[in-house]
DNA sequence: CACCGGATTGGCT
DNA sequence: GCCAATCCGGTGT
């Protein structure tokens, strides 16, 4: 029940079901051996090459999208606004670019580390609601991009919680992402009902 | 090599 | 509600 994902279960289906069962799960970083861990609340999934909110739409293979082809498991950590580091859980065989948004999480081992790195003093949502502020809490930055997740000794793991149910799951269009057209309607962002920890 | 713009956030009006 | 921050990826010259 409090195992590590496995190869498996990145590979096991389509990247909108993954999007859904990543909810609920315990994700934890090991950065200079200080140790932080929340829930998933949110997420939205990616999925080229038809996607055109996909930086790999169309199958671009690019030095930026490499990561996304790689086989299912990798983090794939890119730098948007030219500030924000936002994380993503890749899926998929290899070859296959599809890759999950971590938007949210909630808060569950070492609140106080969480605070210090984001500056803050007391315990509200805005400490990890939003996907460029849950990464500073965590400590994840850029220089993880491509480690592994299924990896014992990799400093971000993902671990098994049970699913979700889908009565307890809002499905809605994706955040930030007008540009893609009639993609941009697809109901690809996930999250937990009435979890405050999970953006607005 | 120049230009355009972004899977966001936080501060200020 | 508006907008600056900040920088690099992707594209076309």
């Amino acid at each position: 029940m409090n195992n590590q994902l496995g190869s498996t279960f990145y590979q096991s289906e389509d990247v909108v079901i993954l999007a859904k069962r990543l909810l609920g799960k315990k994700i934890v970083s090991s950065v200079k051996g200080i140790i932080t861990a929340g829930l998933i609340v949110e997420t939205e999934a990616y999925k080229a090459p038809e996607d055109r909110a996909s930086h790999a739409y169309g199958n671009r293979r690019t030095h930026r999208t490499s990561t996304m082809f790689e086989q299912g498991g990798k983090a794939y950590i890119y730098r948007c606004y030219g500030i924000h580091h936002l994380f993503n859980v890749v899926t998929a065989p290899e070859g296959v670019a599809h890759a999950i948004l971590i938007r949210a999480i909630e808060p569950i081992e070492n609140v106080d580390t969480m605070l210090s790195r984001r500056k803050m003093s007391k315990v509200t949502p805005n400490l990890t609601n939003g996907p460029g502020k849950w990464t500073v809490a965590m400590g994840i930055t850029v220089d993880y991009n491509g480690i592994s997740l299924i990896d014992k000794q990799s400093p971000v793991q993902i671990f098994s919680y049970p699913d979700i149910t889908d009565d307890k799951i809002l499905a809605s269009p994706r955040v930030g992402v007008d540009y893609a057209g009639e993609c941009a309607l697809w109901p690809w962002r996930f999250r937990i009902k009435d979890n405050i920890w999970s953006g607005k």
